[in-house]
DNA sequence: TTACATTTGATCAAAAATAATCATTATTAA
DNA sequence: TTAATAATGATTATTTTTGATCAAATGTAA
């Protein structure tokens, strides 16, 4: 097994449980403690995890490595969001779409329109979609963010504002009654702003986790968006008090 | 079999499989290790698979370099022809690089640069470079084209006009000393346009085989580009004309 | 703090894989 | 047909990778 393929394992299994030692990656790959400590140490310079004293640890905040792959992290609720999203593009739309794992699960059940517009910054979004027939791809140009596999920048903001979508789909990274929308860094949040403010109808996508919970940057009031689709974890206090905005919570 | 059979059933069993070693293949195929081992390297090459050390993997994000697995025409001098444009890039460069696949193939030979910018519309270029640590890519948005893996349109001639390169590496259908450079369509050759005027010199990068040739859009003359390169089959006669009109042939 | 156990990084020899070279075979052109 | 060219497979030298060993560093418990 090359080192490329026990990268890809030691990330996967990583994935799975947050933290390993080095004895269990050494015996679940059936290689030597010496060649894991090589690979913790190739890896973490390449930043993708945390070493620790005898093991390693997955880092939180690592965007989207190989994204396209698998995300197990709230995988199921993702791919519910994702279908009651889609449902609710209908032929002939022209949307926005966001980058983002929990928005990139819409794609899956849009490839079955026949007619169907999407703008878009992400990467992966683009490579799942490029074959589809019926589906035209608008690419938004600008600097490319690596590790988000999406475009970022004023080049992509004023590409934005060239464009008009029936409905814009979008993701954060915190939402609140209190604080509204919520980004980790502000290159993101003025993407999602440019979709806002040029679609009819904004739908914004989030699992229950993110609800209540703040990021740094904030951006935009809740009222602003039209639809909320997350999961069904979410608490129906929280529920209510998010519709009182008037927005409409679906799940 | 030929390389052509060859490489059908490598990328077959390796779609299968995710991985292989070069004794697998070696065995499946009944063809010896060496010629495994040139395939594999050309194949890599041409970004339609992942080399490792004792076999071979399969790129997550080839949707976007699919195109590719057309490629295979001229393989050899179109890896030639790359090397050669890329050996005049320097690091700090700011470059535009053209969609096609003899422009993709600088992209192994760009890889060892520890600083440059690239500006493209190839979704191929974006997909093999992003992970390239010391390599930044400004994405040209606007409508995409399927087929090209590439974007086109009026979005992405304005976003070019937007930036200055020192250095464009084009590619054309047809080049010829009477009718100059010339494309297959009208979009295609309105971006190369862009290009043209946006950088400091220009390199056109096409095999011999389309020397001499017109396609049928002609949009401009010989002399605004300043090297042609391409492979060792052009005729000394058709060259002498080329460098009569200033234009540098390295081959 | 000290004593003890664990983990680590460095070094090295063995093993594996590769690139380069060369003879042979197949293919193409004349 | 023969000569020239290209592709293949075998051989060999080189490079890369690996696992083992061990002193030094780190963490843990008393």
């Amino acid at each position: 097994m090359s080192f490329l393929e026990r990268k890809k394992k030691i990330l996967m299994i990583l994935d799975e449980f947050d933290s390993l030692s080095v004895m269990e990656i050494s015996e679940k790959l059936s290689i030597s403690p010496a060649t894991v400590r090589r690979d913790l140490q190739d890896l973490s310079e390449e930043g993708v995890l945390q070493r620790t004293h005898g093991g390693a640890m997955k880092l939180d905040n690592l965007p989207l490595v190989a994204f396209n792959k698998k995300q197990t992290a709230n995988a199921g609720s993702k791919q519910e969001i994702g279908k009651v999203a889609a449902a609710n593009v209908v032929d002939g739309d022209t949307i926005f779409m966001d980058c983002g794992s929990t928005v990139f699960a819409m794609c899956a059940h849009l490839k079955k329109l026949s007619r169907l517009k999407i703008i878009t910054n992400s990467l992966p979004i683009v490579a799942e979609l490029v074959d589809v027939p019926g589906i035209s791809i608008n690419l938004i140009g600008g600097e490319l963010d690596k590790e988000r596999r999406a475009v970022h920048g004023d080049m992509a903001v004023q590409h934005i504002d060239n464009f008009h979508a029936v409905k814009a789909f979008v993701g954060v990274d915190g939402v609140s009654v209190k604080n509204g929308l919520t980004a980790h860094s502000e290159k993101e949040s003025q993407i999602t702003k440019a979709f806002l403010r040029n679609a009819e109808q904004v739908y914004l996508l989030t699992d229950s986790s993110k609800i209540g919970k703040d990021a740094y940057v904030k951006f935009e009031a809740l009222k602003t968006i039209d639809f909320l689709i997350t999961d069904t974890q979410l608490e129906p206090t929280l529920k209510m008090e998010i519709e009182e905005q008037g927005v409409k919570v679906l799940q």
